[in-house]
DNA sequence: CTGAAAGCGCTAACAC
DNA sequence: GTGTTAGCGCTTTCAG
């Protein structure tokens, strides 16, 4: 068997420096490859704990050096395409720092965003960050516990807050513009909220309501649709937006969710992308290059935020930014052309 | 500031029982909810609870009670659909059994998933589940440690672990069974690979040609053709196909993923699924009912798999099994028929 | 119903 | 180079 004690008491230091015949602080020194331990030493003490089968108490170790090497991310749905997006670059970076990510589902609702930030499950955490869709300003205030925080797009806050983002008014704005280059004249925007004037959907609808005063032409309540941001919240708008009567030959849509259950509703009445109606989405999920037709998208600069996020985190971790001072990035975005506005 | 101390050192039992004047254990049996504390002593309590802002601090409970509440999930990739779908639901799951969940990306490799095995960071975790994909049978040896672990899907063992998996072969044959009967002759299948012949592959491969087969349709090697387990994969696998002239009016994809590829690749050729093709993918992904045609695939029984796992992973934590006892679960499949096939 | 003492396994600080 | 001591914050055990 090569797992000696496997179903006994676990293996210590204490066993292994017995085993060894050295003290358990140069069995710490051996595991944790600090310098100044004899060569013939080492090789005794990782023979025994080899031989024993030992392995670190995490625990024991977080304990007395007050980090876990966990970093928290609390994001509405793994299962959401852009949220798994998220999770994959931010699980792979934080591993080149020795730091593992736990994953909280917050549901989406701002109680359970909340709870993220309250939870005593939080407190094991070095850091957390937060993929926050519900949070308002007020809310923010709880970001000023002890507990590192990044917020990590879909909102600017006004409140101080480290906090990376996207471009979204520009980015929605050359979708449209885009769309309108392609000899489009009646936009529809899809993911219209009402929630507030700081958040994701407001600053994309201003993208989208700028790049048509741009271009001189009219804006018409008719076509500015709310729509949950799912594939079926898309292809039901479209339903009614065409059940409506009202004329589209393109569409911009809040995210490339929508954008997909757009096509899908399209497809439904009988129109076709980019032939009837051109559609463009916005996050650049890997679906979007491969849906048929491919998606025109925008892409907020993943990697670039993701990478932001950590440094600001580390950072904070480290103690090397005071409580009162916040940075922000906003990622650079940019235009993905593909089929559905071809 | 509603966070009293934060930035100073962070508050402890000790704090609390002296700003309410009882000792750390009724602050702890308070904490706990543990019957056996005087109403007015438990109001006191908690008002010092919440006015210093306290937290229990994990380490220290992990650390003398020897859980974590922990249990890691190792998988390839989190942003592959059906990785992100599997970890919603156990991180949901998870936590009404009051575990949180930490993602590993093991990347596919052998070496990583072993990795995540042997790893201290591992050790962590109450439980680990894995969910296997490279793994052999000979490596499975390293599931006899200390850690509990069930392997999730994708793979058949015959050494002794505790495992969940789907119905590979039966659900193949099914979704064959399902192309023949819409008229289907000239069926494909994609994704077939050469690594051995007890994993997923192999055996929804064994379904393809046992539905042929009892269907009187001879096989014909021309049509079984590997591919990565990628949308670009069957994209590209339809591509070669049709390249080389082979006559085909039905696809069997091993995975949802491929189907979509090939949709995709037939598209690129001119050919309309399903009127010039039909498609049946495998896994079920919420895609594959929103997509452009909406995918008939099989529902491997997810939910049912998930609980499972869950189900075995907190037994054996709990050691209401022997380390001799293994239990494998097979889920309960459904041919799930979209448009793709119509 | 509440308290005091012990110790989980590790590492920082200092002694040899 | 290596050993000794102390203590991180909590819960288990046993005493009141």
């Amino acid at each position: 068997m090569s797992h000696p004690r496997a179903g006994g008491a676990p293996v210590t230091m204490q066993d292994v420096a017995r085993a060894a015949g050295v003290s358990v602080m140069t069995v710490s020194n051996v595991v944790n490859r600090r310098p100044g331990v004899r060569a013939e030493t080492r090789e005794r003490v990782l023979e025994a704990v080899g031989r024993l089968g030992y392995g670190v108490n995490l625990a024991a170790r977080s304990l007395r050096q007050g980090r876990t090497n966990l970093i928290g991310l609390a994001v509405p749905e793994i299962d959401v395409p852009y949220f798994g997006l998220l999770a994959g670059l931010l699980v792979r970076r934080a591993a080149e720092h020795g730091y593992e990510v736990v994953v909280e589902q917050t549901g989406a609702t701002r109680e359970e965003e909340l709870a993220a930030l309250v939870s005593s499950r939080v407190r094991r955490y070095d850091g957390l960050v937060l993929s926050a869709v519900q949070l308002s300003d007020a809310d923010s205030d709880l970001l000023h516990g002890d507990m590192p925080v990044v917020v990590l797009g879909e909102r600017r806050y006004d409140r101080p807050v480290d906090h990376v983002t996207m471009a979204n008014v520009e980015g929605s704005r050359d979708a449209v513009a885009h769309l309108i280059a392609r000899g489009c004249r009646r936009v529809a925007v899809l993911g219209v909220s009402s929630t507030g004037p700081v958040d994701a959907s407001s600053q994309r609808t201003q993208g989208y309501r700028e790049a048509l005063t741009a271009a001189g032409l009219p804006l018409d309540p008719a076509l500015e649709r709310p729509a949950a941001y799912t594939l079926e919240g898309g292809r039901q708008a479209v339903h009614r937006l065409l059940d409506e009567g009202v004329a589209v030959d393109g569409v911009f849509a809040h995210t490339d969710l929508l954008a997909l259950g757009a096509v899908r509703g399209l497809a439904d009445r009988g129109l076709r992308v980019p032939d009837d109606v051109r559609v463009v989405g916005f996050d650049d999920v890997p679906w979007a290059a491969h849906a048929v037709p491919s998606l025109t998208t925008v892409d907020p600069g993943h990697d670039e935020m993701v990478e932001a996020t950590l440094r600001l985190l580390l950072g904070r971790i480290a103690g090397r930014r005071g409580r009162d001072e916040h940075e922000r990035v906003v990622a650079r975005h940019r235009l993905v052309e593909r089929e559905s506005t071809a």
